[in-house]
DNA sequence: CACGATGATGTTACCGAGTCACATCGCTTA
DNA sequence: TAAGCGATGTGACTCGGTAACATCATCGTG
């Protein structure tokens, strides 16, 4: 992954070959890194899978009383607290990268996608319809997004789960007075 | 398109190459195909520029008094119209073939994502502040891939423009009991 | 009517993503 | 030491996607 995030960054998504990638990671070949990465693509989304986990065992755990949007605030806190702040670097490397190419940008959007449709399922497992359930999970999505590119931006800032509340806190509010 | 949907339907998406599809609208060669069509994926999702350019028009045309929220309702009334009733049953074949395909799905998240875009950048536009502006948008957005479901879903049911509304009207009061 | 322009299509060749069957290497364990 | 096993490599293949160049029909104009 390292690898393909230098070679991203020097030459582009595009005028990089897998088997460049896989070379540079240690004189491997095409067909070892295919083995670790279903597509090119995915060498910078890998792991993704993990937040899936998270969110959905963290809104499984929340306290019956609890509403659609403070499970999904509990989601929240677990995920934020899964990037560690060594790892705030990387994310600030990736978000250009992915933001300069489309086929990039569309796995992106599929990958929290994803995590939106993980935490409806969480809430809907809960007993919480399924409209009330997505719009919850997709405000939290939002929150995440936002608080994410905002933590990668700023180095030595705020730690991400506290980015996290607060945009979250603000997409409520934002939310409420729409009307 | 036509051709594309008839061979994807019948042996799924995988397992139809894209010479396949040439040769069955009217004896072309691949090279054809992809003069109109930038990839596989999207000779089920063209045209979809449209919708961008009629959502952004519609909200940039809504009365100066509109809130956010009027203002992505007119979108959808523009939107919904542009479907007439003769392009409901390609609709009701297109979505299973979609949801059998996790490359078409991303696409189609893709899609709507795009769409969501626009009528925030149409709201910021307007003056509306980036946050409520991208809320207004995905609640909008929301509503519309629910109704078109639906209206693709039920043949002889009503016009897609209603069941816009209709949804439009169910998530908005959704959005506010969430708290 | 002939001519040149234009647009749509085909041909050929090529690159890179992704897959598969099979071989190899190195390390572990009985 | 030999069997086993996991990680990796090789070579060949299909298909998506691109590019250079050729062909052909149509059509407006002199």
């Amino acid at each position: 992954m390292r690898a393909a995030l230098d070679l991203f960054t020097e030459q582009g998504y595009d005028a990089t070959t897998v088997s460049e990638i896989a070379a540079r990671a240690g004189g491997l070949s095409k067909m070892t890194f295919f083995r670790y990465f279903a597509d090119k693509r995915e060498v910078l989304f890998a792991g993704q899978e993990a937040h899936r986990q998270l969110v959905t065992d963290a809104i499984a755990a929340a306290p019956a009383p609890a509403t659609p949007l403070e499970a999904v605030a509990a989601a929240l806190g677990a995920l934020g607290g899964s990037f560690t702040e060594d790892r705030r670097d990387i994310g600030a490397r990736l978000l250009p990268v992915i933001a300069a190419n489309g086929e990039l940008r569309e796995r992106a959007v599929a990958k929290r996608a994803a995590l939106s449709e993980a935490m409806t399922a969480a809430l809907e497992q809960r007993g919480v319809p399924g409209l009330p359930a997505s719009l919850a999970a997709e405000l939290g999505t939002h929150a995440f997004y936002r608080a994410f590119a905002q933590w990668a931006g700023a180095a030595g800032g705020p730690p991400l789960t506290e980015l996290t509340q607060r945009a979250f806190g603000e997409v409520r509010a934002a939310a409420a007075s729409l009307g």
